[in-house]
DNA sequence: TGTACATCAGTGAACGCGCGTTCACTGATGTAC
DNA sequence: TGTACATCAGTGAACGCGCGTTCACTGATGTAC
């Protein structure tokens, strides 16, 4: 079945990244050892030749849907220093991934009615709250830097900035894809955005203008044409 | 196993019933018929006395649960006639039944990764469309009365609102009962209500203070106390 | 009111299926000489 | 460079389990006389 043999740390890495890839369209319950291994190119009892077990292997998995969120995350934080930018650019991240079928979402909100063990159900929550940490971060930033309305709760936002992204996963999933991922989360951002920023938001402009002042003047287009 | 034979049109009931209440802690993929069978008396194969198969089971389920959301929405229909404080009372009464371990949310966003049959899976997209289409209609009958921003997108706001139930139902179960749906759905109501609120709210104290009137003013205590 | 019968809700054994997992094996690969 | 051997990734048959489903049966219930 299998073209050649492998060491068992690229198969490791194999293995979770075929993994991945069916939890977009399968969920974390129903992901079988026997999917996974068709996957990669292997029977399924050669699985536990790199995995102790299903568990092992979602563990592996787990981890590296991790990482894909993380990556999401800091190449938001790398492309822009405005927390509200940031914030939009992760939720566009997650729309490209539910798109192109990758997991993300799926994983997170399926929760397949309890089938999860212990140990990967409390894995899962560890994730979803990192990342839901991460994001109520963002939003901490925009408060120190006046962008974001000081007295919403940092946690309460980034839940519901997740609310953007999870119906939006399912419907798209639901529907197989008829649903427009994308043109919803273009809407919900607007809404959104416009809840958590502050009354005034001249630092918004600032940093394009001159990244140094506090009193950038507001929509009067490229710094050039001003009159 | 069952105490006494039971008339069929009875005993589909109680099934359908047996299978909602099951179906809050297990999501729909993983509802099985014995499950079912055992909690409602009956032997596994005693359902197929009922129904057909598990399809029709769970259409019988998903009609049910169709009209408890049904109800929901109706009781907060009666309750008032302001648009924004009739979605304030569904969001609360779908945080209850979070809390309450009833179904509601659980089934329509679990998913459950593509095991649902394509009858089920358009039953399943058809009520959580109906669903949101009347979330939506009470949108824009805000808008018509003036309590909602009318340039808002009455679909996206309806997803929006999802999205406040949806997460919390998740973390609700994922944590099993650890994380606080009420506080949040309190707190994510504020932001979300004041988001979708038109600047000027006079309308809503005219319901209150003279229905028909037009021109009620803003903020002054009881009718008893005008100057 | 009592008896005979038809109906049909409920039973339990059995099935095929997909699953996770085990285990004795095979044979390609890398290493020691 | 060539040979012998140990390692270990990959195999395929077999398992127990829970599932949905079937089927011949049992026996309580309601009805006809």
């Amino acid at each position: 079945m299998s073209d050649q043999k492998l060491d068992t740390q690229v198969r490791k890495e194999q293995i979770a990244e075929a993994a991945l890839a069916l939890l977009a369209s399968q969920g974390l319950g129903r992901l079988s050892i026997a999917a996974v291994a068709r996957r990669v190119g292997l029977v399924p009892s050669g699985i536990y030749r790199h995995f102790s077990g299903k568990d092992e292997m979602l563990e592996a998995v787990l981890g590296l849907l991790e990482r894909r969120i993380g990556e999401i995350l800091e190449a938001a934080e790398q492309a822009t220093r405005d927390p509200l930018e940031r914030l939009r650019k992760v939720l566009m991240g997650h729309v490209r991934f539910i798109r192109e079928g990758r997991a993300i979402p799926r994983v997170i909100f399926a929760d397949d009615g309890g089938k999860l063990s212990p140990t990967i159900r409390a894995r899962v929550i560890e994730i979803l709250q990192g990342y839901l940490g991460r994001v109520a971060e963002f939003i901490t930033q925009g408060q120190e830097q006046g962008a974001v309305r000081p007295e919403l709760d940092p946690q309460t936002l980034a839940l519901m900035f997740f609310g953007i992204v999870m119906p939006a996963g399912i419907l798209w999933h639901l529907t197989d894809g008829g649903f427009d991922a994308t043109k919803h989360a273009e809407r919900a951002w607007q809404v959104y955005s416009e809840a958590i920023q502050a009354p005034t938001t001249y630092h918004l402009l600032a940093k394009n203008v001159n990244p140094g002042s506090q009193h950038a003047r507001v929509n009067e287009g490229s710094p050039g044409e001003r009159q």
